[in-house]
DNA sequence: AGACTTTTTCCAAGCCTCGGAAAAAATGGT
DNA sequence: ACCATTTTTTCCGAGGCTTGGAAAAAGTCT
């Protein structure tokens, strides 16, 4: 009946470890005394501490040639040990498959993409298509082989809350696909499964600059997504993958979604939409829109084109209303914004704050810091390597240290 | 610059006293075993805890007459102290103040409502306002007069985020008014001043039912506003009080709404948008409607009235599809319903869930449970001393069973 | 080479919780 | 009535982690 649990000193350890383990993300290198200052914790402890996360093989004493000249004895250099695991970030997307793997330090060591058809398939060729991937990536190592300790795979649509699969995907015909079982018997390491917007803030989980900061990811693209970090958590739904900002409704009766319903955000904002509404054909193309043509669309936009500028606008105006009932609900948050819509940024920017002015009370918000990162795989790369690395974090301040207990 | 803090024995005793706490404030009357089974300390643990509780005043040990007929030595009933502490849950609203004082085991001890015209008055004039009718609400109590421990204020309208006081409330001509730090030098209790819907999902905070879950209250009156409990937590925005239902934008150029925006949910579901609605008057009328004018209508329109049939329709079809657009965004959540839309639930229903069909993707949430809480004011009375009491619970937990350390 | 400084390591002490044993307080047979 | 049983509390030693201070280590500065 009680929601709180009890802790003992287990808890504490497991605590204190991850809090160190999380300052070395941060700073990639320190020293004890520096733990000590940036957790708390005694430099008793502190050493103590990544002493048994040494020995665990967790953490490295490297040689600095940048030592300051400062008197007195000079620290160890302390950064996390690349060898210590080996993660993989997997992504789905509409005709392609990718990804990338990373050492436990975070440094990418492969990246891979691969052009599939995958529309028709099952799940038993998806998941031995990411199987594929992932020991292709693998093999491009010099090292010597070794397995994955941890896989993410990042879905465009819907996935379910419990990270096991997809319930629905826009590259998929087939729908309610489990992945995370197969997969993780097939590659030995343990696999979750989530949308790919909705993981995008865990790129900046680590980042000075994004410490503390609630904020949104918005991509804007073939459709459109959000993810957001509150009170310093990515927010992830109960019922499934959540924050669906391309379907909250935009207007009553409006233009037909992909979705089905009437008057979604995507069904101004999404690639679809704006090329429906600059050549002014009805139907929702059948086909995926191509960066390329979206491109010569924002070109002709650009030069003046006026059908291609007020649907621009249209979009612009859309996701503006968007943030603006966001921003009424939530708070106004500064936006991190990707996809083919953040190399748009300069038609859509001023119709956005537009949006938010006439939706939000007061206007406020419109005045919110815009981000643009373009290049979408590498935050969606970023963001799943983050999510995993995280995980094992947390794994290892449980139990992993003291496994090899052996000075 | 490391996010996580370390965590020591001190944090141990904290937190495991709060869970403690946490307990008792769910089932009212345990034993010594009962703590240790609901939380999962050890008997030893949870038996030492309860005696220092207990030697601090917070717990007592009561006769209890209903014991089961069970072998083996009866546990010692245990329950919260009432005398330990006592709290004062008070409200601002249009033309009215009024208050609860309850003890620490959470029983309401007196309660007052003033109606006073309030529109005009400055901060001044609401401190002292407040601070006599918390002297008068302990004036009314028999036993011999003390302190309170802690006082939370619920205001309708926009309240600064550090809980200091008002930015804007309808009830109030005057802005930016600071209660909290003159309110408590004046009862020598800290204050924390909240918005009233917002607020709201406190009450359910030790509710079994509502344990866990993750829900939504939702006010419709003169204003509409909600509450959001997410992942254990009443939502608090950073930036101001936060979930602005009410404004959230339902059409876009849409009706006028009090805050000058157009096409605000209230412009369709306030009281003054339905009453504006039925009588086809363009304005927004000068003053409160009444809540008796508001049942008025409502029965005129169940008596078949279609101009109010259809004020109410488009208000519900408004509601639903805010709540669409949050589902969406959020999750679908259970919604508690209170305030004059409440009462003319029958009359909403069909098309809050409606508008919930045609906004959220595949219409999901549609079947959504609808709680109906009639008494707004007791709601916002047992979240602001659910409140209270969860900040004291924090407090002695921290520090207070000691102090008094003499059996 | 010796004085100073700064970082690490080492060790006894202090707090919690835990597990088991002992004590306490009832019930149920005989 | 009395003793065995059962169940709840209390008591006590042990174990784990952090702490603070002292000692050791490893450089600079003069």
């Amino acid at each position: 009946m009680s929601r709180l649990a009890k802790t003992d000193a287990d808890m504490v350890r497991v605590h204190n470890r991850l809090a160190v383990l999380d300052h070395l993300r941060r700073v990639a290198v320190t020293t004890r005394k520096a733990v000590s200052e940036a957790t708390g914790l005694s430099v008793s402890a502190s050493s103590a501490i990544s002493g048994a996360l040494l020995r665990g093989g967790l953490l490295e004493e490297i040689e600095e040639d940048d030592r300051s000249i400062r008197r007195g004895r000079p620290g160890k250099s302390l950064a996390l040990c690349g060898r210590a695991a080996r993660v993989a970030a997997l992504k789905i997307a509409v005709g392609e498959v990718s990804g990338r793997i990373s050492d436990y330090a975070g440094r990418p060591l492969a990246e891979m993409r691969r052009g599939v058809d995958i529309s028709g398939k099952d799940g038993g060729f998806i998941v031995d298509l990411l199987a594929e991937l992932a020991s292709d990536l693998t093999a491009e190592l010099a090292e010597e082989p070794r397995e994955l300790d941890k896989v993410v795979v990042a879905v465009q649509g819907k996935t379910f809350s419990d990270l096991s699969g997809i319930v629905w995907s826009p590259a998929l015909k087939h729908r309610h696909i489990e992945i995370a079982e197969p997969l993780s018997i097939l590659l030995g390491a343990p696999v979750s499964v989530l949308n790919d917007c909705s993981l995008m803030p865990e790129a900046f989980r680590w980042r000075a600059d994004f410490t503390g900061l609630d904020f949104a990811t918005l991509f804007v693209g073939f459709g459109v997504g959000m993810g957001l970090r509150l009170n310093g958590a990515t927010f992830q739904g109960k019922h499934s993958s959540a924050v669906e900002f391309g379907h909250i409704n935009h207007m009553p009766g409006g233009a037909l979604c992909r979705c089905g319903n009437h008057g979604c955000v995507e069904a101004y904002a999404g690639d679809y939409a704006i090329w429906r509404s600059a050549t002014g054909k009805g139907d929702i193309p059948a086909h995926r829109i191509g960066d390329e043509a979206m491109q010569r669309l924002a070109d002709a936009a650009r030069a003046g084109d006026p059908a291609a500028r007020a649907a621009f606008e249209a979009a612009g105006n859309a996701i503006g209303y968007g943030l603006g009932r966001v921003f009424t609900m939530i708070d106004p948050l500064p936006i991190v914004m990707t996809g083919s819509g953040a190399k748009a940024i300069d038609l859509l920017e001023t119709s956005i704050r537009g949006g938010i002015r006439e939706s939000a009370v007061d206007g406020l918000g419109s005045d919110t810091p815009l981000i643009v990162e373009e290049d979408t795989d590498a935050l969606v790369f970023d963001a799943g390597t983050a999510y995993a690395l995280a995980a094992l974090d947390q794994e290892f301040a449980r139990s992993g240290a003291e496994a090899t207990e052996a000075a």
